[in-house]
DNA sequence: GTGAAAGCGCTAACAG
DNA sequence: CTGTTAGCGCTTTCAC
């Protein structure tokens, strides 16, 4: 073992300054684009670093001003249910990965049964530093961390809608489910069941609103009984469906949640009912297990990458200060396979139908 | 808005101290459990920290120890395919969230393209000490990289075996293939098709390595038009399979990975081919795609949320230098569903075949 | 422009 | 057992 690359210390700015004959200091101005700095000082610098292999120390830098360069993604649901998602989650993270990426952010997850454990979480955040800020997903409407968030003045973006005065990224959920919706009734559907999610989640209410125009807007009556709701679960869609599909007469379902497709194809099958031609269904929220399914799963894709991308880059702005504006949103294709009883068209056909 | 809650300022160690009436290294010490400290005056110090909602600043601590309790998993594949991939990086986050949680430590995603990437970021998280050590997934044959891990002690759990003297954990993939492969068999099949993945990655030589083990124990001589190559995607797996297939004489195909079961099942339907009947298909790695694809997938359950979990507590110890065996090999589970030609039994029947 | 020095919050020596 | 102090590596006044 050579000592030259055994014994090597810790590389620290000083050494860079003294390599590159300046005060450390002024080694530091360069670094930082200070503009007090001449363009040859700053090479030299520069140059040093390169040299000895410089990486300033994150925790020096974070110890200083109060920031370290880390993000989170704090998801708030039973985590067997987030991975049943084939679709969702792992969008999400690509996105949010290649915002990261830009930023020059690192991208830690917190997952959390329960949002009981979100304050807590946030007040550590901020305390210890070790987070420069959140992004939520699953906003619900009785978020009991919202005062958290503001007294501490922790910088958070949700992924979905809050309903409050908070900085977002979503797609137009009352948009999508009309959307969805609509193409049940083009296809002669009038009898739609809508299986809807947990009602204190704000998408499953802005998405039930879209159902309910839609129906408003073809002069189709409502009918209370065709309103079901599960939990975002296989296992909870499929006994929702079993237990409430033989005593309801309808011709179609609107399923609101990727998550729930398998659990309605299962208790379909186990029925005895035909999809599309007993039963025609579409689901919001587009993935590979949709493309593969039998049939084919006609669904809305959310952009679910998109929405990870801006909402990092929104997080990242809030952090730094810049101004942010305070939602964004994000447009959703249909994509026409058999399930709806369409005739597919080689891997489905899409229409980008929200901007 | 009050004075109170709104003009607070950071809580340091010092303020703890002086609440607790004691010395800030007394302070210190209390927190980190030396022996050194009365019970009492322990007491009485985290009381105090309690009262004040007092919470280390990470940064200083990192500072101090040259050590953040931050987790790397860096995965080196095009992120397209991780994420088509419905279990694995899933089930994969989700054990190592789980040990995260458990040793207090924050999990931070770093996702590239190509290992060429690798060398710079584990330079950059050593000396910035953003990240106290990783846990890499895909080794293969050629890792460039290892010099840099080796040079800067740098700890490294691998997901899946390096073939080199590197901590990791992994299913005995041969067994597994193997498992897979006679499986097979047992149906009568003889002429079998083994659909790998790149060669350099480690997992595919040992995967193939138990299909011909298992060919071999059967007395079933090797025939190399069987031995197809596709990457991790769908869509290579689709490709490679609609271009040998015409062309070879086989009656079942062992699929080595997960990503590439969608594939096959495609090129399988466009080549007018049917599943079980004229090709038997099972494989490598489970998912709830193939719970769902149409026919069912029989499938090598690998336990991958183990897998991740395991993972992060070698690395764990690692950090901590305390010393871990090189070695954890997960147990993998046989799950029959329609894809081979067997009977299924509702949701698939599920053998413990490897521990 | 540049350099010396203070200080971010914590831990670990080292005296008491 | 407790208190004082130096210092981790960096940024940022503030004089020069």
């Amino acid at each position: 073992m050579s000592n030259e690359s055994c014994e090597k210390k810790n590389i620290t700015i000083k050494d860079v300054a003294s390599e590159a004959g300046v005060a450390v200091s002024t080694a530091s101005m360069a670094f930082n684009n200070k503009p007090s700095i001449s363009p040859k000082t700053r090479e030299v610098v520069l140059k040093a670093a390169e040299d000895l292999g410089y990486h300033p120390t994150a925790a020096a830098q974070a110890l200083v001003d109060g920031q370290s360069n880390n993000i989170g993604l704090l998801v708030p649901t039973k985590i067997e249910n987030v991975f049943f998602s084939t679709g969702f989650f792992n969008k999400l993270i690509s996105g949010m990965n290649r915002a990261a990426k830009q930023t020059g952010n690192m991208l830690s997850l917190q997952i959390v049964d329960s949002q009981k454990e979100i304050p807590e979480l946030i007040t550590k955040a901020k305390r210890t530093k070790n987070l420069s800020g959140s992004i939520i997903t699953h906003p619900r409407v009785d978020m009991n961390y919202l005062d958290t968030v503001e007294e501490y003045d922790y910088p958070v973006v949700f992924l979905g809608n809050p309903l409050r005065d908070f900085p977002f990224v979503d797609n137009d959920n009352t948009a999508v489910a009309k959307l969805a919706t609509n193409h049940l009734i083009d296809h002669g559907h009038r009898r739609i069941v809508f299986l809807g999610g947990p009602d204190n989640l704000t998408a499953s209410r802005t998405r039930k609103e879209g159902y309910l125009q839609a129906l408003k807007e073809s002069d189709i009556d409502l009918d209370p009984d065709l309103i079901w709701e599960a939990e975002h679960s296989e296992q909870d869609a499929y006994s929702t469906v079993l237990e409430n599909a033989p005593r309801v007469d309808f011709s179609a379902i609107c399923i609101s949640v990727e998550v729930q497709m398998g659990g309605v194809q299962r208790a379909l099958r186990v029925l005895g009912l035909d999809i599309p031609d007993n039963v025609a269904l579409i689901t919001i929220g587009d993935s590979h297990l949709a493309e593969y399914m039998e049939p084919h799963m006609t669904a809305v894709d959310l952009h679910t990458e998109e929405l990870g991308y801006w909402a990092t880059k929104k997080l990242n702005q809030l952090i730094h200060g810049e101004d942010v504006c305070r939602k964004k949103i994000i447009g959703a294709d249909l994509i026409v396979r058999r399930s709806s009883g369409c005739n597919e068209q080689g891997g489905g056909f899409r229409k980008r139908e929200i901007d």
